[in-house]
DNA sequence: CGGAATATTTGATTGTGTCAAATATCTTCT
DNA sequence: AGAAGATATTTGACACAATCAAATATTCCG
């Protein structure tokens, strides 16, 4: 988490970051849904997403009541480098030995499935 | 978290609950170590106790520095629920069979020693 | 005594959470 | 078509917690 805040993002913004993209512009309330938060919540991520040249709201063909939020080129960027840096586990976990490595993946993959993926994807 | 809620506690309120007793009377600044935040923070997070009726600032023999934050027989009793209701682990972890438990447990404990036991203590 | 260190509080600012109400647009029904 | 209801987003009010700098009170050291 103080990955996120070298490079200036909040957690949920951060996990806002993660699950947007340049070129498939996602509507507010799927990026709730996501986030697991309340839709007016998300007007705000997204304010500072945009307010830092992050994001940008677009207009959603077929529905004028929906605005879609996609990556500029530098949230792209942005995006990349939280990908590459956030990856880095905590040292207590990083610590462990490959074989229970493959444990704990093995143990919580049963548990919570492939949920883990939100930011790989 | 939402056991919490249900108690009018947010997150770090019982935290600190947890960490809290009704005869040995923790200095502030130690309650700031043991949350892991800063002490300006406790400030607050005491502030509320107190105005709930469940936490009281009492001197601290030795230093009038410091002020040391004890549970009234209330706290007492609204921690036993946080540690009764608060010990159910999130349905994902509870729907484990005893094996994969077992198994999470030792690596865990590999990973992250003994630190869990914050609200058992 | 005087000055440095320590414990706590205060104040300002930020980010996020809740909830209810406002607005705009879509859908459906008659 | 027109009215009624559903849906998407925003706004506003409020609460909580995080950071940081500055103020205050007390202790400790020389």
């Amino acid at each position: 988490m103080a990955v996120f805040s070298e490079l200036g993002l909040s957690f949920q913004q951060a996990m806002a970051l993660g699950h947007l993209d340049e070129d498939e512009p996602l509507p507010m309330s799927a990026l709730a849904v996501a986030l697991q938060c309340d839709n007016s919540n998300v007007t705000g991520i997204v304010d500072r997403l945009e307010a830092a040249g992050l994001a940008e709201r677009r207009a959603f063909e077929g529905d004028r009541r929906v605005k879609a939020v996609a990556l500029t080129p530098l949230g792209e960027s942005v995006r990349a480098q939280v990908r590459r840096r956030g990856g880095t586990p905590p040292p207590e976990i990083a610590a462990l030995s490959e074989e229970d490595a493959a444990t704990l993946r093995d143990v919580l993959a049963r548990a919570v499935g492939a949920e883990g993926a939100a930011l790989d994807g």
